[in-house]
DNA sequence: AATAACATGTAAGCTGTTACATGATTCT
DNA sequence: AGAATCATGTAACAGCTTACATGTTATT
């Protein structure tokens, strides 16, 4: 039992899924490729701690519908109590940045653009999903009652993430063109 | 070449090191081991990118330094500038956040303040660092042309991340304790 | 005509972690 | 007495990425 095969746990508390939609949902944690999730959930499904089912379609390949069992949804909770691993963000960005001195200004300023493009359109897909989020369930979300109430507070995080990363490329940028 | 190889190089530029010094601080970037690290170390000695020199001690291990070579501070110019890998960040923590409604209050109050302990320390780690850079260096640090800029505005990065983290964590205890 | 979305899987290779191995000195 | 710091390395294993493999429908 990995980090992934409990992100995959997580995910499928909320709904049954394929793993087509887990490894789109995994965006919220890190990017998996399917090619780690579709072996994981079948090594799950033979621990018992998911169910499968096959769904024929028309016009689209066939697929599989993971449910998390009782044993699946034990070993998530179980799991959350103990102590987590220590986090790892592994950002090549940060070399880049850490070694500026070495590269003209018009290099380093382009490399802080493109990064600013590129966290404007997750902060905007991001926003897309928290809204649609509030839209359907209202100011009830804050409650830590809620189902939705985990998932509301790790895109809460991300949309912080994204917007202060924005800042910080900002705040640079102003240094260089000073 | 790995984007280890290159955080190796980045720090290189600054001054020689030995792999033990690295090891400490690559804690910037993510902390790599030392069993990493040494290997790949070897493999850049013998790419060119770097020399190597036996320093006898007494009382402690002897140990090697590091140099980077012409050819390692080319490599790592022409590489700045390309476009970086998509950052990723494997942070369990966020897993057992999504999956909050499953615990219960105390189990997530606990799991929360654990977090923040654990981020204050990172914050007094990191306000040392900035501020024994800034004793050393002054406000020429935010000049961009400064051989310590690249390495300030990181740890600038770092901070501003573990003083969200703290904000969103008792963001997250406010909401459990209403 | 080409790309994207839908959908699942395997295989080879690279990256990263844990454990093994050694050993003196300093701090609590 | 035990833990931490200094210091380097290897081996086995686990985790992750890239490429291979297949095929339809809808959109640009």
């Amino acid at each position: 039992m990995n980090s992934l095969a409990y992100a995959l746990l997580a995910m499928l508390v909320r709904k049954p899924c394929s793993g087509y939609e887990l490894a789109k949902m995994m965006e919220v944690f890190w990017q998996a490729k399917h090619s780690q999730i579709y072996p994981l959930l079948a090594k799950l499904e033979g621990g018992g701690f998911l169910t499968a089912e096959n769904i024929e379609q028309t016009g689209k390949p066939n697929k599989k519908i993971y449910t998390i069992t009782e044993s699946g949804r034990a070993q998530l909770k179980s799991w959350i109590g103990k102590a987590p691993a220590h986090p790892v963000s592994r950002d090549e960005f940060l070399i880049k940045a850490y070694s500026l001195s070495l590269s003209d200004r018009g290099t380093a300023v382009r490399l802080f653009e493109d990064r600013i493009e590129l966290y404007e359109k997750k902060l905007q897909a991001r926003n897309l999903k928290l809204n649609s989020m509030i839209e359907e369930f209202g100011e009830q979300i804050e409650n830590p009652i809620h189902p939705a109430f985990g998932r509301y507070i790790v895109h809460r995080r991300r949309l912080h993430l994204e917007e202060q990363e924005i800042a910080w490329c900002r705040w640079v940028l102003e240094l260089l063109e000073a």
